[in-house]
DNA sequence: CATTTCCTTCATATTTTATTGAAGGAAATA
DNA sequence: TATTTCCTTCAATAAAATATGAAGGAAATG
C-alpha cells in the first residue's frame, strides 16, 4: 500500500502575514483587482525584504503564472518594485509604501480611460437626443445635461 | 415541416437607449454591480415616464427575478423609485436623477462596512506585530503606522 | 555554445458571480 | 372566498473572471 505523499508544508504563514494578505485581498477587490494580486501585495508588505518570485509562490502556494502576472501589474501600478540583490539571480521585489503612487497610477490607467469613454457616449446621446421631438426631446436633454453635469464632477475629483 | 416560431421581436430599443444602457453598465462595474442592474437604471434613465417590471423584462429581454432582485437594490440605494400609477395594478419604477443619494448610500451601505472591517484589521495587526523582536518588530510597526495613516485619508475622503 | 535557470505567455481548468425559471406568498379582483 | 395577477426568493444553470501549468524564449552559467 503506498504511503501518502507528505503534504509539503510550505512554511506557513505567521498571523501577522495572514492578517496583512487577507487586508490587501479586500482592498484589491473592492477596486476589482484579482484575489493574487492581493495575496502578492499583502506579503510584500508585511515582509520588507525583498524576496523573489518562487518565495512568494511558495508562501502563498499560486502558481508561477498567477505571481508573475500579478507581479507585472503591480509594477505597473508602482507599488511593487524590482530590487537587485547581489549575488542572487533572481529577480527580487519589494512592497512600495508610498500608496499615493499607486493610487495615481490606478487612477490613470484604469479610472481615466473609463471615463473618457463614458464623455465621448454622453455627447453621443446628446446628439441622439437632438433627433426627438418635443417634450420627449426637451426630457432628454435635460436628463443627459445632468448626466454630464455628474460626470465632469467625478472627473475633478480625480 | 414545422415553420420557425416567429421571433418575438420584444419591441426593439432605441440608439439612445442602448447608448445609456451602454453607459450605465458600465458605471455599475465599475463599482463592482453587475450588468443587469445597470441595464435596468439605463433603461429608466432614458425613458422618463414611470414602467412596470414587465416593460423592463421585454425591452431588456432579462427575466422577471433579474428585475425584481436589481430593482431591490437600485431602490435601496435610492437610485429608483416606486411611483403610484392611478388606475395601474402593478408597481411603476422611475430612475432618481439626482446621483449624490445614490452616492451616499452606496458609501454607507458598501464602502464604510468595508473601511471599518479594515480598521479593525490594522488594529489587530499592530497587537501581532508587538510580538516581533528588534529591527524586525521596529520596521513592521512602521509600515503598520503608515497603513493606519492612508486607510484615515480614505476615511475622511468620505 | 550547450545547458540550466528563470520568467512570461496563453490555452485550459477552476472558481466565482450573475441569471434564470419554477415555486410560493401576498394582494387585487371577480 | 376562489381565482387571477404580480412579485419575490432561491436552487440550479450559465456566464464571466481568475488561476493553473506546460511550452517557449531570454539570459546567465559552465
Amino acid at each position: 500500500m503506498p504511503i501518502a505523499p507528505p503534504q509539503v508544508p510550505a512554511d506557513s504563514l505567521s498571523d501577522l502575514e495572514i492578517e496583512s494578505i487577507d487586508l490587501f485581498i479586500s482592498f484589491m477587490k473592492l477596486i476589482g483587482l484579482p484575489k493574487s494580486v492581493g495575496e502578492i501585495y499583502g506579503l510584500l508588505f508585511v515582509t520588507g525584504e525583498p524576496i523573489n518570485a518562487e518565495q512568494i509562490t511558495e508562501r502563498l502556494q499560486i502558481s508561477a503564472g498567477a505571481a508573475s502576472q500579478g507581479l507585472k501589474l503591480l509594477r505597473s501600478f508602482g507599488a511593487v518594485r524590482s530590487i537587485y540583490v547581489p549575488g542572487e539571480r533572481r529577480d527580487h521585489f519589494s512592497a512600495d509604501l508610498d500608496l499615493s503612487t499607486f493610487a495615481s497610477a490606478f487612477i490613470k490607467e484604469e479610472l481615466n480611460p473609463r471615463i473618457e469613454h463614458a464623455s465621448e457616449r454622453i455627447q453621443r446621446m446628446e446628439i441622439l437626443a437632438n433627433d426627438l421631438d418635443g417634450k420627449e426631446k426637451e426630457a432628454a436633454i435635460k436628463r443627459i445635461e445632468r448626466l454630464r453635469h455628474w460626470m465632469e464632477r467625478g472627473q475633478k475629483m480625480m
